[in-house]
DNA sequence: CTGACTGCAAACCCTTTGCAGACCG
DNA sequence: CGGTCTGCAAAGGGTTTGCAGTCAG
């Protein structure tokens, strides 16, 4: 991993690091090491996987600068997080084919339902990745509650438990 | 809450505590009423919330019977969990449109790629909810490694961290 | 009645934060 | 050189577990 070989995530290092630049963040020897990790990796690796991967060369790196690289990049828009956010653990009850809204400011998920998107065509690929048990649509955006409060408050401090 | 206003609610509710009872779990109060409130709700709240709207009809019911009560949901098939279970969290770096197969087993996440499914046509329900930033196609499904332990090891005892 | 279940509290683990020294620009 | 960044360690918060009393069947 981290070798560059992929065109295309050479491109991808390229642009992150123009912007974090840009944005006058120093780009250290550790951030440059996580940013490759990061973009030649596919899978989206949880912050362990990506400490271990990055140790070999970074022998000394903690894990908390993984964290706050890889919130960096969120905070610069280079990255997003994966699933319904931070908050506790949420489970899905409803076993109907639904599909999810997920806002990414409050966490909050809402089912809603249309029948065209039940049945998905999925590409070839996915099959030799594994079995497939369910597929459904993800949206994501900001809910219109969230929506209001944002206007209200215009801009305040990300204190990062609350993206 | 837990009214059981809408037929399908309460048909859901019907199917969770016939099948509870079946697999020889006791049908408490305390899980009822944990049961009446996920069924209740269209939206998959975070523990701590079902938690809170339990607590006026279940004075004294604690957290972690919320959480056990929503685990044995999940061990009898009734519910998922949402997003990449457990582990930790995890950041997708990738800003082209692409889409997420999960397993269910490991929480592995691997991108897969599918112009049609790049602009997926959603319901207008959806923009009654909030703003829309991004819309992916999530598979769920036991990735080719899993299935190649489960073969072997036959089964084994859920200890719940590693469903 | 009896084994399963709950509530409590402590343990666990992942994530974040405060601070002093190190380093980029 | 100065302000930012890192590493360390400790705090913080969500989730799980062990145990003794309680309750459903």
């Amino acid at each position: 991993m981290g070798k560059m070989r992929h065109p295309e995530a050479e491109r991808r290092l390229d642009h992150i690091t123009t912007t974090v630049k840009s944005a006058g963040v120093k780009l250290t020897h550790q951030r440059l090491e996580i940013f490759r990790e990061i973009v030649a990796n596919e899978a989206h690796p949880d912050v362990e996987t990506i400490f271990r991967a990055v140790r070999p060369r970074l022998p000394t790196v903690s894990l908390d600068t993984v964290y706050r690289t890889l919130w960096l990049l969120h905070d610069l828009g280079l990255a997003t997080t994966l699933g319904p956010q931070r908050d506790g653990m949420r489970f899905d009850a409803n076993l109907s084919p639904h599909h999810h809204y997920v806002c990414v400011r409050c966490g909050l998920v809402r089912d809603f339902h249309s029948p065209p998107l039940n049945s998905l065509r999925l590409p070839e690929a996915v099959t030799r990745i594994g079995s497939v048990v369910d597929a459904h649509v993800e949206v994501r955006g900001v809910c219109a509650q969230c929506a209001r409060k944002v206007q209200v408050s215009a801009q305040k401090k990300p204190t990062r438990r609350t993206p």
